[in-house]
DNA sequence: CCCAGATATTTTAGATATAAAATATTATTC
DNA sequence: GAATAATATTTTATATCTAAAATATCTGGG
């Protein structure tokens, strides 16, 4: 790197870039430590009062929007993970009875999974609490902070996404 | 300030509030999608082309910042992961040359690690291509909307830390 | 001095993550 | 229509992650 001087009036072209590149890698950073925070606020929370996990209360979310059920590649890329993550978390839940697994009569290859009348109960229970724990993360931010991240944050999304 | 919406009639208190909620679940959402889509990404192109792992590179960046090295649960601190996991991380790297780690004199409770120049060297190289991938994930958004992000990020941080 | 408690780290047990190989089924090509 | 490619899922191997127990060391009150 060429040496621009921190004379104050530094915003030529190249300052300008290299100044843009150390605020992306800050962002990167702040963003991995605010999700990280929460993160795990919310898996011990879930381990305690409920004896579960993130993954598999994501699993459980995922399926709750959907009462049809989904595939398990489709579950997959919602939840962002690997394939073969989604089989063990399924074959637990299978096991638990909170889901249903059974092969589609038109395309053998594809299992749908879909919540358990027992599942939807259980989540229900989760859903209600994990509101309330992520408002007390949350929700001392005013209405308009939340907006304008959220606004922000979905630039980033679509940026991310592009590529 | 705070805007009422399209409907115009909704917002009473309690409108208001539930929207709150509704926003800080899906404001989290948002935040745990960037953050995973970065992340997956980063941990491909180190396994690629440096044939490592992100808590490895997480750990030696830590180290990098700080030449006179740092105590194992400093070291958990700042990764922000638990004690267990940096014991084994720090025992495959002492064996591949890239840390040492000793015991201090004045308390013999506490290891220090250290990147060798082994390892300097190594994280180096790593790390201008961690800045080349992370600019070409974000490098599209303004340098506006970057200042933006991170100080929202900065309010939820400080936010989080409260509790 | 001794011993209960605090502190720092490692070890252990169990769950989850990935990538890559294996399996099973469907679609396509010649 | 058999061989090949593509798709969907599971299995396997390995690395991480957490929480909790175990180990080692230090500190302070009696």
């Amino acid at each position: 790197m060429t040496s621009n001087k921190n004379t104050g009036a530094s915003s030529d072209l190249e300052t300008r870039l290299i100044e843009q590149d150390h605020h992306s890698i800050k962002l990167w950073l702040r963003l991995l430590t605010c999700s990280s925070l929460i993160e795990r606020k919310l898996r011990t929370a879930l381990r305690e009062e409920f004896n579960t996990t993130l993954p598999r209360f994501d699993f459980l979310a995922q399926l709750d929007r959907v009462p049809e059920g989904l595939s398990m590649g489709e579950l997959s890329n919602r939840m962002m993970v690997s394939g073969g993550n989604v089989s063990g978390i399924a074959g637990q839940l299978v096991k638990e009875g909170l889901i249903s697994r059974r092969a589609v009569p038109e395309n053998r290859r594809t299992f749908i999974v879909k919540l358990s009348p027992k599942g939807r109960r259980f989540f229900q229970k989760m859903a209600v609490r994990h509101e309330q724990w992520v408002i007390s993360l949350l929700g001392e931010l005013s209405m308009e902070d939340v907006k304008q991240t959220m606004g922000l944050l979905g630039k980033v999304k679509a940026t991310l996404e592009q590529n």
